[in-house]
DNA sequence: ACTTTTAGACTGACCAGTCAGATCAAAAGG
DNA sequence: CCTTTTGATCTGACTGGTCAGTCTAAAAGT
């Protein structure tokens, strides 16, 4: 019987690396393919382990995915996270902070496009399945993002009309979507400018002025 | 033998009737469970129809999602134009009539989440199967948007040092996200909180201000 | 007349998960 | 040193179930 759970710091065993190889070949396959049109064979063979090791390390399919996801997203908000914490640290301001933090994100996409690329097509599924996970893993990624807006809004930087949560899913989405789509179908373009275009879209310098929505 | 083009006009026959049950039954298992997990059987019973009127009516299963997908992004990218159209129509500015499309993709969204749900988990697979069609279907989507921002360009009302292709991509990318957040976790919000909420990103209320951006 | 749909049995491929046995690495014993 | 032992880890053939797609003859729709 496996030991459920992996040793408590980080001692390389040789179930570990096994584990991330598996984490890898997965996240690469599923990205192309979809979760259930790739076989534990194919995550198996890319992996260079048997099939049975799939099974020795992970409970089941659902659960390598799972944690997949999971270990994924975290290693995103917690790169976020740094981000804002380098920017306040240096004295920047809120709004620096979330510029750094589009960056952050870019970079990240950049090194690992197949995460996000899982996360997104997973994330809005009204299936059972993932919720929880899903729900759980999100919520920590927007968390990072609204509590720099939050801290901006008390500090005077950002107008307290500011819809927190809507304006960091909104940030975030920006962000994914520019960021898959550069390496998808414009992969020639450097990072600094998608970067630039998307500062420019966060300063306000693309529809600025008073313009005002028309309406009732 | 099945012709193998439908009506080219929109008769509406018994067959195309049938088609439509079709993919409204797709679209929704589809998004729920994902393109390998449903199983053409479920579409069947969920459109009402016999498994073999599926296949009378579609090559197969892949042809189904295919011309699903193509219809559909059609839709919405009419609708964007027609938004936009319609503001330029009332002698809008330019702006007002991304802040119309804004509205309009938020709109279309509350109707067909999961169509776009379907969208945007499959956009940048890398796998081969449907990268034409996808690739087709989302040039003519972005066209829209990068038309307007190029014509805002022309007459002066934004700057011409912004990159059209990347800040439409954003834009895009800030709607479907942000509005299938909405539809999945804050369901509660009403269209009007989401729009205003975008709107203010567009029109450079978040970050606005001569900030600029740290870096070398 | 003709197109379209039905009901569902069937097949051949494919695949998640199992299990009994092989292999490894490190500690214990000599 | 060099065995032997032990438990953890890995292997891959095998099983039972599932599913895309086919095929039929008859019925229903237009």
């Amino acid at each position: 019987m496996p030991s459920t759970a992996p040793p408590r710091g980080l001692p390389v065993t040789r179930r570990t690396s096994t584990r991330r190889r598996l984490f890898d070949a997965a996240v690469t396959l599923i990205a192309e393919q979809g979760f259930s049109a790739t076989t534990v064979d194919e995550i198996a063979d890319r992996a260079g382990v048997a099939k049975g090791t799939v099974y020795y390390n992970f409970a089941s399919k659902n659960v390598l995915y799972e944690e997949l996801l999971r270990d994924g997203i975290d290693l995103l908000a917690d790169s976020l996270r740094r981000a804002a914490d380098a920017t306040a640290a240096r004295g920047g301001t809120r709004v620096n902070a979330l510029d750094a933090m589009i960056r952050a994100g870019l970079d990240f996409i950049a090194c690992s496009p197949a995460l996000i690329q899982l996360y997104v097509a997973e994330l809005w599924r009204t299936n059972r399945t993932w919720r929880a996970t899903l729900t759980s893993v999100r919520g920590r990624a927007q968390a990072v993002v609204e509590d720099v807006l939050r801290d901006a809004v008390r500090n005077g930087e950002l107008s307290d009309e500011l819809d927190i949560p809507l304006t960091a899913s909104a940030l975030l989405g920006m962000v994914l979507v520019a960021a898959l789509d550069w390496q998808s179908f414009q992969p020639d373009r450097s990072v600094e400018d998608v970067h630039a275009a998307l500062s420019r879209l966060l300063q306000g310098r693309v529809g600025a002025g008073p313009h005002r929505s028309e309406g009732p």
